[in-house]
DNA sequence: CCATAAGTTAGATGATCGTCGTACAATGAG
DNA sequence: CTCATTGTACGACGATCATCTAACTTATGG
């Protein structure tokens, strides 16, 4: 039994909204973005248990924002950077955006 | 007492995220976004019953999605794009966009 | 004043969500 | 083989969610 990765267009848009609206999720993909190196799961230091961890990664990749493939006992996840950006052009990047800044960031 | 709307610099990305991410929502602000006329609520046809409706309405405007001005028994609400661009560029005409081509629609 | 129209409020219900702990499976290291 | 590592499966729990009905408020139009 093989990992469920929906099809790059069977993506719909409130399922990767949804997966995106969860801050630790949120910052699973912003970290996967930074360094786009394959990471295992508990690479990720979320501050929550293990069961936790594996229920985000599988919201992520059922929603299509993430691939993940088993290596040994790991599990590396990739984000599908290329379908979302198909199917949704500027979505990634509009969330992966710093959007920290308040108004006077260049001035 | 009045309306609660978030100030621009307190919008936050994953409650915009949530509040986009339930499709009588999303449609919603695409019908404002087409319509730049301030609408009331009970103008747009969701299909679910008034107090519903008003959920929805709650949960965009406290998203800071939208804004809301009591006008006699209405409620005109106005899509808060400027706000949204200035905190989020590009996140809401990624969100606008059509996205629901496959993948030749140009060919 | 009365009736209608537009929304809100309150409370209920069933579903989903985020979280946990425990037990389990699979792989790689010694 | 044995053990540590990595992740999953299974409940369980409280919180939030989307939805409804019914009753209420507030304004507008006769």
């Amino acid at each position: 039994m093989s990992l469920y990765h929906p099809a790059r267009e069977d993506l719909e848009l409130p399922a990767v909204l949804h997966a995106l609206s969860d801050p630790h999720r949120l910052r699973i993909v912003r970290e996967l973005s930074r360094d786009p190196e394959p990471r295992p799961c508990g690479s990720f230091l979320l501050g929550v248990s293990k069961s936790t961890t594996t229920h985000h990664f599988r919201v992520l990749r059922e929603a299509g924002v993430v691939a993940q493939q088993p290596i040994g006992t790991s599990k590396l996840t990739t984000l599908r950077r290329e379908d979302l950006d198909a199917r949704f052009p500027g979505l990634l990047d509009a969330v992966l955006a710093p959007s920290g800044a308040p108004e006077g960031v260049l001035a």
